[in-house]
RNA sequence: CGGGGCGUAGCGCAGCUUGGUAGCGCGCACGGUUCGGGACCGUGAAGUCGGAGGUUCAAAUCCUCUCGCCCCGACCA
């Protein structure tokens, strides 16, 4: 890979081969299950998108120009609109369900900031399929199909992965998940509960934190002069900060909500939206404006705003801000203050799962791809609509399912990889033999060189040959770095005993083998893979 | 968008504090030795010091502006 600017990426000679491996297993289980591939331009007409809402929704993310003649238009993110415009023009009628068409095609998305090398890029490659369906049953039966599609995908791309529960976020859509494949170098976290399975991402996952043993509080204001935080005020107080109840002021649209979680943990704030919609941190002077307090001794008693509490605060006793400077209540509990009660904290490790109680672990990793059950989110307003048996107009009820081959390459690598380099799963190496002729100016060697390479090419091996005139060091530092599965490596001295050298890329060993057995020895390998 | 850092040879960097000859490693070219885990010796080519303006006898170095890239956060199919 070469960087051009940021979050763009020239590919060269082997990562680009990579990805049209990934793109080919792609393809082949797309086909399975009856999807058919087409290509929609990158570049659209603000209609479509204005049209969705998404025009307006979308803010410094979507690229946007304007022609020559002034007409707004803006790059593809994605193509929700562009597919649904094509549906509302090809189908009529209920006998023409149902429907998936995918296309693998440039997105472009200007992100506040492009990071973590290749996982998040300006422009980047997406499989994107949409299904289109007369009834929710139907779209459910898609919806599975590519689940299973993917699972097939991951695991023929040699990638160690799991489907989780997701936000649908501004895709929309009730019901979505995400296929996640566990890597340090990744930007999300989910969690999982070994015991029944439960997985979702952080950001929806619910969890029941541990419980604080008993406490036997009576209610009591305390000095605690200058404590604002709550490491201060639990070090001031020799309690730990589960024992605390953080109050955090947010502005909504429709005003002030007070959000209540406990002193260890942090408000989720998509959870929090779920229940109050977009919102922000309130500023100090709003903060004292409305609950006529500083921040730091804030408290749930004694306000009229709205309040938000976290279920972790149901049960026990805690200690929270008093509403006057310098001074905290110990014994507060849930009985003295009027709040709407949800979960509202991000889920932690060491969590109990909400459906069966077992610790949660929690993961990070990279997102790979997902799945969204859009409904008629899009096909109502483009008037994507068929006639039923009855004769009835109804919307086209719609799925779409994305893939980042960027991202599977990306997370290829971080999940096989030793001090050497790269290790590439078979399916998807660039290519499935390295032969390294250790000394080019032999004549003997690069007769067997050549001769195999052609051998291997002819049986549809991908074979690559380091025929540079490089000292032997190099050539074998290099292959290890480009992880190719298996080194053939011909070396003048073993030649003499007519004898060729077997390496596999992963563990390393090595076996001889008789020239003549090569290709037949290797192509035996291949087959355990 | 908030905070921080960095732009000097193809790549990685030093030099900037205290203004005065632009340097190191790798790579590259040539010659020689070496040749199964990133060789060694010698010679050589290669830089508008990100850009613009200013201060100064003199700017890579000081000042102002600007562009780009990276990191943390916010955001994010």
């Amino acid at each position: 890979m070469r960087q051009l600017a940021a979050g763009l990426y020239i590919y060269l000679p082997l990562g680009w081969r990579v990805m049209n491996k990934i793109n080919t297993i792609i393809r082949e289980e797309m086909g399975a299950i009856g999807a058919q591939e087409i290509s929609m331009p990158v570049l659209h007409p603000a209609e479509i998108w204005q049209q969705t809402g998404r025009w307006d929704a979308i803010g410094d993310e979507m690229f946007r120009l304007k022609d020559r003649s002034g007409r707004d238009m803006c790059l593809g993110m994605t193509h929700e609109e562009i597919m649904t415009w094509l549906a509302s023009r090809e189908i009529r009628s209920y006998r023409d369900l149902p429907q998936v068409w995918y296309q693998i095609q440039t997105k472009l998305r200007d992100e506040a900031r492009p990071k973590s090398g290749i996982l998040r890029t300006r422009e980047f490659l997406m499989k994107d399929s949409y299904s289109f369906d007369a009834s929710e049953e139907a779209l459910e039966k898609n919806y599975k199909l590519h689940a299973d599609a993917y699972h097939r995908i991951y695991e023929r791309c040699g990638l160690r992965f799991f489907m989780v529960e997701s936000d649908p976020g501004m895709m929309g859509g009730a019901v979505s998940h995400e296929f996640m494949a566990p890597s340090a170098a990744g930007e999300d976290e989910v969690a999982l509960c070994k015991n029944c399975g439960y997985s979702a991402n952080v950001e929806l996952a619910l969890s029941t934190p541990l419980k604080n043993g008993p406490v036997d509080w009576q209610r009591e204001e305390v000095h605690t002069p200058e404590k604002r935080t709550i490491t201060e005020v639990s070090n001031f107080l020799k309690l730990s900060a589960s024992h605390f109840l953080k109050s955090i002021l947010v502005m909504t649209e429709k005003g002030p909500v007070l959000a209540l979680v406990r002193g260890d943990h942090d408000l989720h704030e998509k959870k929090l939206a779920k229940v109050v919609g977009n919102h922000r941190p309130a500023q100090k002077s709003e903060l004292k404006e409305i609950l006529g307090v500083e921040a730091g001794f804030i408290g749930p008693m004694g306000h009229k705003v709205r309040i938000v509490a976290d279920e972790a605060l149901r049960e026990g006793m805690f200690v929270s801000g008093a509403n006057k400077p310098h001074y905290h209540i110990r014994g507060v509990s849930a009985a003295d203050f009027e709040a709407e009660w949800h979960d509202i904290h991000v889920a932690r490790e060491g969590d109990l799962c909400s459906k069966c109680g077992n610790p949660l672990h929690v993961e990070r990793v990279i997102e790979i791809g997902n799945i969204f059950k859009l409904g008629t989110k899009y096909s109502v307003p483009l008037k994507a609509v068929f006639l039923d048996e009855n004769g009835q107009e109804r919307p086209i009820i719609m799925g779409s399912y994305g893939i980042g081959p960027a991202r599977i390459a990306a997370a290829a690598i971080e999940q096989n990889n030793d001090k050497d380099g790269m290790i590439w799963p078979e399916n998807i190496a660039p290519f499935d033999i390295e032969i390294l002729p250790l000394n080019i100016k032999d004549t003997k060697t690069m007769e067997v060189a050549e001769d195999l390479y052609r051998k291997f090419a002819e049986k549809g091996i991908d074979v690559l040959m380091d025929d540079r005139e490089e000292r032997a060091g190099v050539k074998f530092k290099d292959a290890d770095l480009i992880g190719i599965p298996t080194q053939i490596v011909i070396g003048e001295k073993n030649l003499k005993d007519n004898l060729i050298e077997i390496k596999s890329r992963r563990t390393k060993e090595t076996v001889k083998v008789k020239t003549a057995e090569v290709v037949a020895r290797v192509s035996r390998i291949r087959k355990d893979y």
